[in-house]
DNA sequence: CGCATAACCTTATGCGCATAACGACTGCGG
DNA sequence: CCGCAGTCGTTATGCGCATAAGGTTATGCG
């Protein structure tokens, strides 16, 4: 492989990050979201309640993350967090009323932020990039199997 | 557009930035890095000394996290911070002799990255891979002209 | 020439993410 | 039945990124 191409790989990388991420923020700032909250936020509408170490894998982030994550949901009243009653160790997050609203709030920003994104590329390109996309994440993200 | 398309497009496009970035991490910790610095050390060593401002700019973040990146790699002797005599406004940062061998070492690293990531893609999928990745960065990161 | 505006950097603060270290609980093998 | 490894969650700490606000220097315009 190319020095030449693993730099500009990876430099396109790191700028899509930085900038989609940056522009979800902007979309996300009128629901007094911050970038991240909303993953967890679809997560429990798309599969209901579920426990932390759950949300954790599901989004790809770690046990502390989640937990702070929860906790400022929590107080921004669009979660409720309980103990599970079969397991005195976990806690079970649930969309609240108000969580469920801005989930299906944040469904309809994810159209204009995906729309805006691949503004400008080919048919044919669009049918393959999430493949693509999800292909390059888990080559660079499974975890050793130890 | 389809709100599941949207759905899964920005879900792979997150993903793939968390996994990529700590898959980074994990490359540079042995070289004593973070991610994130390797980008300023490898801008500084392909066009040689800057003014913060044009780090900024080339790196896509704002100055605000330029100034801690910088103080934090002249701290470990990487780069070299020095006012500039023509504006006594700006500080141009240069490589050390260090910050030159550690570029280096992270352009090795970077194909091992790039290698890494874009395996089981079809050939014709990584010529366009750059340049679609850069059609997305621009799609959604250019600045409003306001 | 003087002054307002703009550019460069810094400090303060906050969020999402990470790792490390810890206490609480579960569940399995002896 | 008991002890111990493994799981779930939390706290503490640190980094990269952001925005907001302020100080200093440069510059362009009347």
């Amino acid at each position: 492989m190319d020095l030449e191409y693993a730099g500009a790989l990876n430099q396109a990388i790191r700028l899509l990050s930085l900038r989609h991420r940056a522009r979800a923020a902007q979309l996300l700032a009128p629901l007094g979201l911050h970038a991240g909250q909303e993953a967890l936020l679809l997560e429990l509408d798309r599969t209901g309640p579920r426990i932390q170490a759950q949300l954790s894998e599901a989004l790809g982030c770690e046990p502390p993350s989640v937990t702070l994550m929860t906790r400022k949901l929590e107080a921004s009243g669009h979660i409720k967090r309980t103990p599970d009653p079969t397991d005195k160790r976990a806690t079970v997050v649930a969309l609240t009323s108000s969580g469920k609203a801005l989930a299906e709030q944040i469904r309809q920003l994810w159209v204009t932020l995906a729309e805006e994104t691949v503004r400008g590329l080919p048919a044919d390109m669009l049918e393959q990039l999430p493949g693509i996309l999800h292909t390059m994440s888990t080559n660079v993200g499974d975890k050793p199997p130890a």
